[in-house]
DNA sequence: GTATCCCGCCATACG
DNA sequence: CGTATGGCGGGATAC
């Protein structure tokens, strides 16, 4: 299809054509959106401070102003691929309006999605001929995935721009050269504009901002999120869950009011934009909410449906199940957007009731703190609304808590806690949340943050310690980890980071989940690593989940959860009865050779060895070191940089490994589910103590999912 | 089957 | 009226 669908670009360059992009190989596998990043993420534009190309565009847009942009032309007809489309087609030829459309849509095609180097050469071994073409090319849904669009998107900017440029998105530009609708690119936009990663000046225009203010933003919704006590509800609405009830909260939990607005503290001050009166609408405020679930999250976990219901609390009640459906599919969206800036990453969580999807928080977490010293730093970012807003929610939330606190929070906590249970981190940083440090950090990183990328990037904060510098190094992603990605600035490393990030997840995942502790954990391995960069990128991505988290004790508690021990300490103690130690050590013993992407098979053998644990062991191969990773090199090639940041993080990662586990036990998989449900019995767990969560949850991985999802193939390199 | 989620119709907002 | 935005959900695809 691709083939038959030209863009624009071909038209304007027709020797292109087929090649480029198509590559696909879809099958691959990854699961939908990954990454992959190929070099030309950013194809025609300039990437990194150049906001517009107008090159390429220039046929279809003006766009540097926000003239209207004329959709598209046409292009032939219409792409037969989906059969909707052929259907379409069909209609079009009826009716004239119809095909009016669809010229205007014409546009989109794959683009170039990956690096050609290697599918692209793979697959051209077979040959590039039509039909290969036509296969291979076919667009698979997979590419077209939002996930993967809005790493493009990413890829064209820097994370950290520099203060001086500024620069305009032009969404007419973008569209087109990324070769997809504009409605595409509004949902993009408005998850990003939600976080504050850029904002809107104009007609057609945005302003990026890069993830200088990431963390600013986060401790600001991570305050809210306390505020209306967010937790809460997602305890009350678990235990629903076992209840059966689905949505439909009965209780109208705290809400009776609407949300403080989250939005608006969103809109930053951006000069231009005066007006703003967008009456955001769902996609940002329910992205900010979602965000906030996760940074309230002892465990860092969400399911989508718990997400999904408080959300609709929020708003309205109606219970209604289409509702419900139609929030899930926007938590989809906006999941994907989270998962492209590595804030998130796929994962199952198995409750008693079964096996659902979920997302991790795989972004800073640092922050917690106190009030004060982040709203200072809020205001100072972020102006006036800001605080305007933040006292109103406070507000809100005193009012709210009030209520509730009559409510049974109690229960609810306590089944929450079940839930969640993990928690996280061990032993050794549980408190970040508490402690006021991780502000500190949290905003130190931000200065170094800025102050490196003025310099150049580099630098090295790592030094010292732990987490500071990791949060440092990357904003956006205060987590060692994700850090590195971050921390580059080309675009280049954009694309890189995906893989990055990936590693880092699955590091993070595998060990413990909890990225909290680890992180800290991970953050002077960082450094050291840093130096090493490249080597560790090896690892790929892996893109979603890996993992299953179970809930309940482990069953026996032998394995399983002696294994795992605990990372999360903080909450569970539990954890540190036990097996904490022991994991930990392994993990750290181990390594990780290679990246993940092990297969599976590799896993559970491991698995079978030791347990759950050794799947997260597999990852930590600290020494990133390893290399191989050219692949990922290879989109650096033209951006060097950064990478190296991925080493650290996976450094980090296992170390976090070691930490976390707690609770839940790793196991491979899904191949035994039986086993998770036996053990998400309760057990009770260890700990009961004095946590309450009860509930554990197994984080397990799926080797299918390995495989599956990520499709990545990436092969890694294994090493 | 279920989980994901693309696609794009069509309602609004705005001019 | 037109365009700009983006809610929304049918139905296709991935698993």
């Amino acid at each position: 299809m691709e083939v038959n669908c030209l863009t624009l670009k071909d038209l304007i360059n027709p020797r292109q054509p087929r090649l480029d992009f198509a590559t696909e190989d879809g099958e691959n596998a990854q699961k939908e959106n990954i990454f992959v990043d190929p070099s030309r993420m950013a194809p025609k534009t300039p990437i990194k401070n150049e906001p517009i190309d107008l090159s390429k565009q220039k046929i279809f847009t003006p766009e540097r102003n926000p003239i209207t942009p004329v959709k598209l032309v046409d292009r032939h007809q219409a792409e037969p691929w989906t059969p909707t489309a052929n259907l379409k087609m069909l209609i079009s030829a009826a009716s004239p309006d119809i095909r009016d459309r669809e010229k205007k849509k014409g546009l989109f095609r794959p683009i170039e999605n990956k690096d050609n180097a290697f599918t692209d050469s793979l697959q051209l071994d077979v040959g590039d001929t039509a039909m290969d073409v036509f296969q291979k090319r076919r667009p698979s849904r997979k590419q077209k995935s939002l996930g993967l669009l809005c790493q493009k998107f990413l890829a064209r900017y820097p994370s950290y721009p520099l203060s001086t440029e500024k620069t305009t998105i032009s969404l007419d530009e973008v569209a087109v050269s990324l070769g997809v609708e504009r409605r595409r690119i509004y949902d993009i936009v408005n998850v990003l504009e939600s976080l504050h990663l850029v904002s809107r000046v104009a007609k057609n225009q945005y302003g990026w901002h890069g993830r200088h203010s990431l963390p600013k933003t986060l401790r600001t919704l991570q305050r809210l999120g306390e505020k209306q006590k967010y937790e809460e509800q997602m305890a009350h609405l678990q235990q629903r869950e076992l209840d059966l009830v689905d949505y439909k909260f009965g209780d109208r939990k705290k809400d009776g009011y609407p949300d403080p607005q989250l939005l608006d503290f969103s809109e930053l001050d951006y000069p231009s934009s005066s007006a703003n009166s967008r009456k955001d609408k769902s996609l940002r405020i329910m992205s900010q909410k979602f965000v906030m679930l996760f940074l309230v999250s002892k465990t860092k976990i969400v399911t989508l449906d718990v997400a999904a219901k408080i959300l609709i609390e929020e708003s309205q009640d109606t219970p209604d199940h289409s509702k419900f459906k139609t929030k899930v599919r926007r938590l989809y969206d906006i999941a994907n957007v989270l998962t492209s800036l590595a804030l998130i990453e796929k994962v199952h969580v198995t409750e008693e009731r079964g096996r659902k999807p979920a997302f991790k928080w795989i972004g800073p977490v640092d922050f917690s703190s106190s009030d004060e010293e982040l709203v200072d730093v809020s205001a100072s970012v972020l102006p006036e609304f800001k605080r305007e807003t933040r006292d109103q929610i406070q507000v809100c939330a005193i009012e709210k808590l009030a209520r509730h606190g009559s409510f049974n929070r109690v229960q609810a906590s306590e089944r929450i806690q079940r839930k969640v249970d993990s928690e996280p981190s061990s032993p050794s940083r549980e408190e970040r949340g508490s402690g006021g440090f991780s502000l500190e950090f949290g905003s130190l990183a931000a200065i170094y943050q800025q102050k490196i990328e003025d310099n150049s990037q580099e630098k090295g904060f790592e030094s010292n310690s732990v987490m500071p510098p990791s949060s440092s190094l990357d904003p956006a992603a205060p987590f060692p980890i994700r850090s590195d990605s971050e921390y580059c600035v080309n675009p280049l490393a954009h694309q890189a980071f995906s893989m990055p990030q990936t590693d880092l997840q699955t590091l993070s995942i595998h060990s413990g989940l909890n990225g909290q502790g680890g992180v800290s954990l991970a953050a002077p391995d960082v450094e050291s690593l840093k130096p090493a960069p490249l080597a560790s990128q090896p690892l790929l991505y892996v893109p979603s989940t890996s993992l299953f988290m179970l809930c309940g004790s482990l069953p026996e508690g032998p394995s399983p959860g002696s294994e795992k021990d605990s990372r999360s300490s903080d909450v569970s103690a539990a954890a540190e009865q036990s097996s904490t130690p022991s994991v930990q050590k392994r993990l750290s013993e181990e390594r990780k050779p290679q990246g993940e992407e092990e297969p599976a098979t590799k896993r559970q053998s491991r698995d079978y060895e030791d347990g759950p644990l050794s799947l997260v062991m597999p990852k930590k191969p600290s020494d990133s070191t390893d290399i191989a990773s050219p692949k990922t090199l290879n989109n650096r090639g033209s951006v060097p940089l950064e990478d190296i940041h991925l080493n650290g993080q996976l450094c980090a990662a296992k170390e976090c490994s070691g930490k976390t586990t707690a609770n839940g036990f790793v196991s491979s998989e899904w191949g035994n589910p039986s086993r998770s449900t036996e053990v998400e019995k309760p057990s009770k767990d260890n700990e009961g103590t004095k946590q309450p969560s009860l509930l554990q949850y197994l984080y397990v991985q799926s080797p299918t999912v390995l495989g599956s999802s990520d499709p990545q193939e990436y092969p890694t390199h294994s090493l």
